[in-house]
DNA sequence: GTAGCTGAGTTCGAAAAACGAACGCAAGGG
DNA sequence: CCCTTGCGTTCGTTTTTCGAACTCAGCTAC
């Protein structure tokens, strides 16, 4: 009854890191990001076993985070899985902990892909920024405070 | 030998995904980025487990996202964790979970606790921008590409 | 119609991870 | 000394994860 908790505080910092802090979670999203679409191929590419997958897909279903799209595939209707909106607006996420790893754990040898900007191909870079005065923040710049 | 193997994969990405998708460690980089040092607070605030609250502290020792440093209490010397260069520099992916958690995940109840520019007293935000032509960019607007 | 194939799960026994209460231990203080 | 405190370690139990086999629906070919 403890990890679940964080699921439900009242904390938009707890709830989002328990939610994709459990296991595969992350990967998954990551694998979402880069095209896969259905359980066959996300069994396949991430080696994850069928049943906790399962679990994972339905978890995500149920925050909102995935929907189930059918769609026609040899005549028959099959369903896929695509982000929402709400899924989407998790790329900052995703793009923080990448530039992260470009930053501190690049291996010598070359990504497994390249993103860039579709209109000038330019690189992507996550920030934080204030949204007073649009400076980028670090953990330095911002003061906490305790609700009371 | 599955799970593992993301965080051994060449690619930016799937490393810090593996390394912070592992059940609890993303929680607790935010207690540590709300000021936690040490290991007694970790565990009465959190209520990990003591043998995991230990494993986890050791990974990211390993991963130099945190440190043992020495400081006096009491007239006795002990230790607590901090934060390295490289851990402060996950202060992005952190507030992009609450950025998200703001927009999609807020309760109605009130937050936690506030975080503002010290300089200016304004809000905090994480974005994903052009590196070349600094545009804010969501998901559509960026391209993957496979290295061949 | 029936045998086979395929994608998408479900089931279930074994292995791994997490839990939590008790124990160990070093460094003061009384 | 004996007590307390902070920081772990140990260990038996519970929970998750694993992975191979099974199910099932909807076609396709015969």
């Amino acid at each position: 009854m403890s990890y679940a908790s964080f699921a439900s505080m009242p904390c938009t910092l707890s709830r989002p890191a328990a939610l994709l802090g459990e296991r595969w979670t992350l990967l998954l999203l990551r694998q979402i990001f880069l095209g896969t679409r259905r359980f066959e191929d996300f069994q396949t590419t991430m080696e994850i076993s069928r049943s906790v997958l399962t679990d994972r897909l339905n978890v995500l279903l149920q925050e909102g985070v995935l929907k189930r799209v059918p769609y026609q595939e040899d005549g028959r209707t099959r369903h896929e899985y695509r982000l929402t909106d709400k899924g989407r607006d998790l790329y900052p996420v995703l793009m923080a902990l990448r530039t992260w790893g470009e930053r501190w754990m690049a291996p010598e040898e070359e990504e497994s892909f390249h993103l860039h900007h579709r209109d000038c191909g330019g690189g992507v870079r996550a920030k934080v920024e204030c949204t007073d005065c649009g400076a980028e923040l670090t953990a330095r710049d911002v003061q906490v405070t305790a609700r009371s």
